[in-house]
RNA sequence: GGCGCGGUAGCCAAGUGGUAAGGCAGAGGUCUGCAAAACCUUUAUUCGGCGGUUCGAUCCCGCCCCGCGCCUCCA
């Protein structure tokens, strides 16, 4: 079965194709560099990675765009506070995001677009929505008029054309003609940053970032538009209006959201204050590994409950593969190949590769994965497996890294770091192995619990000795 | 209230109209000087509840119960 994904906007599961040939032209909406992202928010970033990585694998050729929101409420007043400008105050917050981003080992999109770099996007984008008859202004704020797009709340599925106009809410501290009407350019206020425009000096409203970056990297119609659920309604319908208020053509052909992380039944978010952030996790001494894999191993639109006990469970099962791998490149084997085990390879990625067809199920692909490595196992037991078939279980453990990513373990830090050499740990095995030779086993033991204190863990198996960093 | 998602073994979780993948934990075993590590085997007569359709439903339909999300900034 051919590469499908379900789309928010017709509810369905579809048959991918890209508007153009193989190129696939993606945008993704990024973060609001206010403070550290959570998990919770990188539950959504590793979901774009996933499908990042398999589009590629499918022989797509990618552009991609992610926004980066250096401009809001939240970072002017963090800015305030600080006595710094919203220049610096979002330097700090981008580095880091893009280090963690780097740790969980996300690839970087082909474009970052900061808003900031792009008003004058937004400027036009803006211009061309007045000159559409699709804004109002109140007090040097302009506005959407969403009465002018009828096919507003397509994408949510709300039905908007019973409700009240001319009601005054007052929400953001804004005035607007409708309560569903979004701003576009909010009018300087204070001592707050500002741009001077046609339509007055401010700031851009949220929505008109993500349509006129999208829109000037990528084209009017993009092929996938992906973020948390959580977008879907306001920030994706916005985007929708503004866009094809503009161009009269589809904005995006394939809305993908993901569900959110929770933590105790309820979503991971700064506002309920139960969240945990990457570097918190990496303090607790959890690789970024463990991390990557429980975000990655739930299908992307089920929800995720954050657990400890599943971050541990993430960490073993782990292991179980680097041990496999380890097993596949230390064992003597007999020569040549047996033929049933290199289709039973081949079988497994084509069972991965359906897994991840569907909709990137990601639960699926990884039972394709384990059932493989215990039938190999097995194999290996039985002295069934052979020199050559090592390229066929290699190439499976490839495709599978080529989206996962776990295989290798991250730098050590810290305690670590300074641990043994190879060369040393290797010349203590040797001399284990010589005092096991002399039956003097306590000696051998003695070697034994000092490399397991550093953190060294011996294997003894039929063919010598094994030795693995825990 | 509107829109949407979900309730499968101790935990996480896939899935199909014909009688339940996988991971972790638990139990047993192989190996071993003893261990450890590793590996193997095993663990739901049952898929929130009640009806219905069907030869047959966890999977289709209806109702109910429970949990969650969006409807305001939010991944």
């Amino acid at each position: 079965m051919p590469l499908r994904f379900y789309n928010t906007l017709t509810q369905e599961v579809e048959l991918f194709r890209p508007l153009e040939d193989n190129l696939v032209r993606m945008y993704t909406c990024g973060p609001t560099v206010y403070n550290y992202v959570h998990i919770g928010n990188f539950r959504t970033f590793t979901f774009q990675d996933i499908l990042r990585r398999w589009l590629k694998y499918r022989g797509y050729q990618l552009n991609h765009v992610m926004n980066v929101t250096d401009v809001d409420d939240k970072i002017i007043a963090g800015a305030a506070r600080e006595g710094k400008s919203i220049a610096d105050y979002t330097a700090v917050y981008t580095k880091a995001f893009f280090e963690d981003a780097a740790t969980l080992r996300l690839q970087q999109p082909e474009h970052v677009a900061p808003a900031t770099k792009h008003i004058a996007q937004m400027v036009d984008a803006i211009e061309k929505l007045s000159a559409h008859g699709s804004t109002y202004t109140n007090d040097g704020s302009t506005y959407f008029r969403i009465t002018t797009f009828p096919e507003y709340g397509k994408l949510s599925h709300n039905d908007f054309s019973g409700m009240k106009t001319g009601a005054r809410v007052d929400v953001d501290e804004y005035d607007k003609a409708d309560a569903r009407d979004f701003v576009l350019w909010k009018a300087r206020k204070g001592d707050e940053p500002y741009w001077d425009t046609p339509f007055g000096a401010g700031r851009p409203g949220w929505h008109i970032e993500c349509s006129a970056m999208a829109m000037a990297y990528l084209g009017e119609t993009l092929d996938i538009h992906a973020g948390g659920i959580d977008l879907v309604f306001p920030h994706h319908e916005n985007e929708i209006a503004q866009s094809e208020s503009i161009t009269g053509k589809s904005f995006a052909r394939y809305w993908l959201h993901s569900e959110h992380l929770h933590i105790e039944s309820q979503k991971m978010s700064k506002s309920l204050g139960n969240f945990y952030t990457l570097r918190d996790l990496l303090g607790q001494g959890y690789a970024p590994e463990a991390i990557r894999y429980l975000l990655a191993s739930v299908p992307y639109r089920k929800k995720l409950n954050f657990t400890f006990e599943g971050l541990k469970a993430a960490s073993k099962t782990i292991e179980r593969l680097r041990d496999f791998e380890l097993r596949l490149t230390s064992t003597k084997l007999p020569r040549g190949r047996n033929d049933a085990i290199a289709e039973r390879s081949a079988q497994a990625i084509r069972a991965f590769e359906d897994a991840l067809d569907d909709d990137l199920n990601t639960a699926e692909a990884l039972a394709a994965i384990f059932e493989y490595v215990r039938e190999i196992n097995s194999a290996l037991d039985a002295g069934e497996f052979r020199e050559e078939n090592r390229w066929d279980a290699a190439k499976v453990l490839e495709v599978f890294d080529s989206v996962f990513d776990v295989l290798k373990p991250s730098e050590t830090t810290g305690a670590q770091a300074d641990s043994l050499s190879d060369a040393e740990i290797e010349k203590l095995v040797t001399e284990r192995n010589q005092a096991k030779k002399a039956r003097d086993f306590a000696r051998a033991d003695a070697v034994r619990n000092q490399l397991l204190e550093q953190g060294i863990v011996l294997e003894d198996t039929k063919e010598g000795v094994r030795w693995k960093r825990k």
